[in-house]
DNA sequence: TAGGCCATCTGGTCCT
DNA sequence: AGGACCAGATGGCCTA
């Protein structure tokens, strides 16, 4: 499959050294298996309008760099998008950069671990007044447990409370979920640990 | 060296 | 018509 390429090497802007291979090269990667003739495709191309064969390749080929140039910095945006998710997602300072999939996965997770903490520290918050975000730090180095009311940690539901959809295995949890009394005091790196364990 | 991750190119499709 | 978006292909780099 080298050689696929090999005559438009898409890197340099040199000009197409072919003449005729446009449509060819387009079928290359068609899912018909039959390619069209040659005679027919030259057929179809004598039935275009006045420009000449050079003019239509040099149009195709500018067309061709616009386009990549564009995907090229589309790309990039998606990219600086993503390293900004990392960027507010919890990380320790000596932690190798998260993968594009780990980074997505980690964030609906890390989402999700959050939603489960404010739904659970406003339900205490009614129960004894407690301070929300006291216990919302504590509940960070916890792990849900499986079949804990709404959450059913080992599938992809719908609800709002549902469990990450990446959950591979049960982390488990040290006791009723809704007991927030304990503080973890390493909650952050546990909660690092527990996300990223789970995909 | 195999496998994972990534950047880039490319053609197709949809939308404006 | 042209741009945005998408998915497949390819090759490079890195690591276990």
């Amino acid at each position: 499959m080298d050689s696929v390429y090999s005559d438009i090497d898409s890197n340099s802007c040199d000009f197409f050294p072919h003449t005729d291979d446009e449509d060819s090269r387009g079928s290359l990667r068609s899912t018909s298996p039959e390619p069209e003739p040659q005679q027919l495709q030259q057929k179809k191309r004598r039935r275009g309008r006045g420009r000449s064969e050079a003019t239509v390749q040099v149009v195709k080929k500018t067309r061709r760099l616009k386009a990549n140039d564009r995907e090229r910095n589309r790309m990039h945006n998606l990219n600086d998008a993503l390293d900004e998710l990392r960027g507010v997602l919890p990380a320790f300072p000596d932690e190798t950069k998260l993968t594009k999939i780990e980074t997505l996965r980690f964030a609906h997770n890390y989402i999700w671990a959050l939603s489960e903490t404010i739904r659970i520290a406003d339900l205490q918050t009614g129960k004894t007044g407690d301070a929300p975000l006291l216990l919302s730090a504590a509940r960070l180095g916890e792990a849900p447990s499986p079949g804990s009311d709404a959450c059913s940690w080992s599938s992809s539901g719908s609800s709002s409370s549902s469990s990450p959809a990446y959950c591979s295995s049960s982390p488990g949890s040290p006791g009723a979920s809704e007991d927030c009394s304990y503080l973890t005091q390493d909650a952050l790196y546990g909660f690092r640990s527990f996300v990223q364990g789970i995909y």
